[in-house]
DNA sequence: AATGAATGAGAATTCATTCAT
DNA sequence: AATGAATGAATTCTCATTCAT
């Protein structure tokens, strides 16, 4: 049982670095079994058809993002602490799988197909993690309460998808987590209740929509 | 003679459509021939091969751009204007052509091979407009002269380039105008000689780059 | 008029160069066309089809061959001599013509539909000068009466074709005309009268066959 | 496993049927896949592209050529036989697969790429075997030991090709069997220790190498 | 469950031939 | 008579998917 779980990681895996390499089309099934090192045929076992399978990469990877996030959330206290380390989680996810970020934010984001399937409504739930940070630190009266949480949540994710798209498109040339310290005061500079009075739109990041 | 141009247009403005609707390899020469009405071969007397059609795109394209480009520029005086105006035009310009959008800055700049065509020199030089009002605007002392200026030029296209993808990544649901204050402001507020004191990297937001 | 069948001799001419060159599904109609220096279209007013243009070549070449034999045969007394001219100027032909050669040799003497064709039956007349040498000889009692002259003249054209699409096939390296002596020897040692005694079928030459 | 090779030969068969008829460029896939009653993708999976089931024809063929020589040369002793006897089999082999003779005769020794794959060197090796024969019987004093055997090997093949092509370009219409006995005494004159004396180059018909 | 041989639809490209100018 | 743009049939090759073993 476990051992057709296994295989089944083992294509998907195969998957990530083959249509990471190429666009979905350049990509071919012949060259994800000779990764796998299963025959062609099997990868029908698992999967309906080339396209089940590229759209299954990224809920086997975002299971591996959220066990990740989990456990290196663990022990940090207070909402700023946990959305650097969100932060800091987030770039270091992509810059640790170049390959899926090239699928998810160069190919999938850019399909139209992608948007219709299921794993696009299960992508966004599973950045749940974070909207439940955000409205600890409302309710603690950390982040300012006045703004929608899901607002909040969509312009850090904003400017994250924002920062790695760019990273990819530049060819990866310089270090992802150089943009940490960044992202980081722009967040939380903007959700921050003490901070809540004087800003204009003209800091507000604004220019970068 | 005008009406081989014409065809050749029509060609063209066809191929815009259907890369522009789709990926290169996704992209068939039949349903270009369809669109512009003529038979698949007759896209081979124009045009080498599949490839070729593609790059002459922006080809096509730039020249269009330039043209709009100069006309719009006419009458106006001082740099800051002139600078304004190239952002707004370059904004406007695709808008109104997203599909070109698409083609250039989703398709083309991912692409290795893009880099090596004369396309992409070609491209480069075609923004020699905004380097000429630079350098003006730097000898009438409107613009900081200790800067260099093909590194402002970079800077204010990288800017543009990076909203003009985020836009159509984000599948152009908000209007891409919207864009036009702030980033005129960052780009002016950057090369304003008057505003020299005081600036600090960090507030540039060189880090996103 | 006149200018006319000079326009249709240039592109048999081009043709001969570009057929030669390449095989006929190789060669094609738009670089004839280059060669000549007329439009593709130009060509279809001459000849039905391609298969026409190339069929007739060599009719042309016949013609050509022909008139250099004729003259070359000027003021040359005896069948001998004759016959050596015949050989030399065959060779000397092919030599100076080595495209021709090549169509002539080794594509159309391959090709079923040659055969059927008016051109086969124009070529085979073409070679009746030798025959009428031939049998002007046996008449004076030089050459050997005994044999058909049909036979004959197959027998030294078998030989000299043979010696071109040889030197053809091993791609022109050696002088053609290095032939000449041994062939003249050849045909002639078999033809003389006043040889005829004591031959046997071993020097005769069957061994080439 | 020895279906797939059976296929593979299958495949290779309709290919000699089909390149004999027409030339390399007039034989269509289409045409091999109905013969061998695959489909044209089946072909792609024994071999890589047209040119490359062009190439391993003779492979193919001289496998068979070399298993049959061996047979036929079983239980023959001296080497004057077994040069009959080579000289023999060839004739017999071209006599019944004319079609890979003209494959081999007529399209294959004219084109210049082929002079470059492996196929021809490969082919050049499988004439050791006359090789072999024609220095033992130097070793044992049967033929004239002053002569490279490497040029022997070259004189009789090339006796042979000359034979063989000649035969194909005729159109097949006598018996290629018929030239066996001058061949042979031919080949064995001129390699006979024991009438060394008295040879000249004049009646050894280099002149037509 | 796993295999991998076989399939055949689909796409790019070439080029002889036509025909309006 | 000359042109050359337009055509579209024909051909090679790729690859996702199937299915008998």
């Amino acid at each position: 049982m476990s051992k057709k779980i296994a295989k089944k990681e083992t294509i998907v895996q195969a998957a990530i670095e083959v249509f990471g390499k190429n666009s979905f089309r350049d990509s071919n099934i012949s060259e994800i079994a000779r990764r796998a090192d299963v025959a062609e045929g099997t990868i029908y076992q698992y999967f309906k058809n080339k396209e089940d399978l590229f759209f299954s990469i990224p809920i086997e990877k975002t299971r591996e993002f959220c066990g990740g996030l989990e456990l290196h959330l663990q022990g940090i206290i207070g909402p700023f602490n946990k959305i650097r380390k969100f932060i800091w989680y987030y770039l270091y996810f992509f810059k640790t799988n170049p390959e899926y970020g090239r699928i998810l934010m160069l190919e999938m984001r850019v399909s139209r197909s992608f948007v219709k399937t299921k794993t696009y409504g299960f992508l966004r739930k599973s950045t749940s993690e974070i909207l439940k940070i955000i409205k600890e630190g409302q309710e603690e009266g950390f982040i300012r309460g006045d703004a929608n949480p899901y607002v909040i949540r969509q312009l850090a994710l904003g400017i994250l998808e924002h920062v790695v798209t760019r990273w990819l498109l530049k060819g990866e040339k310089y270090d992802l987590m150089d943009s940490y310290e960044d992202i980081s005061r722009l967040v939380i500079d903007g959700i921050d209740a003490s901070k809540m009075t004087g800003r204009t739109s003209e800091s507000s990041g604004e220019g970068w929509r």
